[in-house]
DNA sequence: CGCATTTATCGTACGTCGTACCGGAAATAC
DNA sequence: GTATTTCCGGTACGACGTACGATAAATGCG
């Protein structure tokens, strides 16, 4: 039997309380006291099942990451690429805090591990070495990252935005942003789904050439 | 003749002490005391130069973003490409903080547009239309800042991290990455020039084969 | 010159944050 | 009972961004 007074709450209630506001308010209202708040304690209380804040964010990283879902490997590293890829992005779409939370934590749990280990296996049928693998798989969440970061961002054209731009392509000193502006938008922006390919079946293709 | 008291200092002045600061010390670091302290003015003084601490920091990007140094072009879209990314990684390492002070901001300032023109105008070769183009862009972007987070983030291999791969890896249940681990460091990481150009240039040859 | 006007300076102060500290509460072990 | 262990959470500290407003320093006008 455990001595002392039984806590009242679970380090996993804390997580998914914090996981709850930032997904609803955004990373910038996600305060202790406000996690505390949303289950009923003190805000020193949350101390008893979290060392700090920042290991608090490495635990919020690690158990979205659990709910990443992948269809079964086929064997094809294109294909199964993609899928990791997509599914990542899935996470993140349901999770904006997630890319501005990533960047150095390395690796903080058995589910980030559980991802890079999807990641290493959808590329093991192409026979790159090990170093090369490992840095695919983190420019990949990267490029992800970057993706869903610039495409939650509401693109905000902004007063001041749009008359520096103006003025700027005015200017004749822009020309290929003039030209591209000018174009309009009938190329239509290529999408996730496409772009994912392009990167990485090229970024693999291109490692594979070497 | 300007009316009322003179300026004690210059918005360049401000933006000049932070960006030292920032280099130094880490954006953690940056405070509009320190920066006042720095410049030797009072806290409050540094709002007659700047409305707020992010309008500091979009003067921060675009200033240093006039550092940038690119070599003439050549009209082959791989090499100026490259170049560009090269010059961009560059201005990162000399500035680790931009990186992180990047995401959310689009297009502060003219030396932004102009990194962007350059950009372009490597594309402009390939004849690819101009949302794709801008989206290359974007994605070198992003990549390169992950490439330098990464690259400037020291490794940190903490114990506890240590502890939690060496148990994964012995539950058997990551086979591939106990592979990549087991194979040491012989297949040698292959830096940031090979990145690059594998990225890049697999980004544009799948894009024109589309 | 004096005086109104304009602009910059910056000390004080407020609200918010993460969290150190520590007395009190609640459980078990003896 | 009492000692021990553990958790609870109020209070408080230092740091942050920055609103406010008194004060200072310049010009333009009489």
């Amino acid at each position: 039997m455990p001595r002392g007074r039984p806590p009242s709450h679970t380090r996993e209630q804390v997580v998914d309380a914090a996981i709850r506001i930032a997904d609803a308010e955004g990373l910038a209202a996600l305060t202790m006291r406000r996690i505390a708040q949303d289950i009923g304690a003190g805000a020193m209380s949350l101390y008893t099942y979290v060392p700090d804040k920042d290991r608090l964010l490495d635990l919020m990283v690690d158990r979205v990451g659990g709910e990443l879902v992948l269809p079964a490997a086929t064997g094809d590293w294109r294909t199964d690429l993609i899928a990791v890829a997509g599914a990542q992005r899935k996470l993140m779409l349901a999770h904006p805090w997630l890319p501005a939370a990533i960047p150095n934590r390395r690796l903080t749990g058995r589910n980030m591990l559980a991802y890079l280990e999807k990641g290493l296996a959808a590329l093991a049928p192409t026979g790159l070495d090990g170093p090369t693998k490992m840095e695919i798989v983190a420019l990949m969440t990267g490029f992800v990252a970057s993706f869903v970061t610039a495409e939650t961002t509401p693109a905000t054209p902004q007063e001041d935005q749009v008359a520096l731009i103006g003025e700027a392509v005015a200017s004749g000193e822009f020309p290929e942003l003039a030209a591209v502006l000018a174009e309009g938008g009938q190329g239509r922006e290529p999408g996730f789904d496409r772009i994912a390919d392009w990167t990485l079946t090229g970024l693999v293709t291109q490692a594979l050439a070497f």
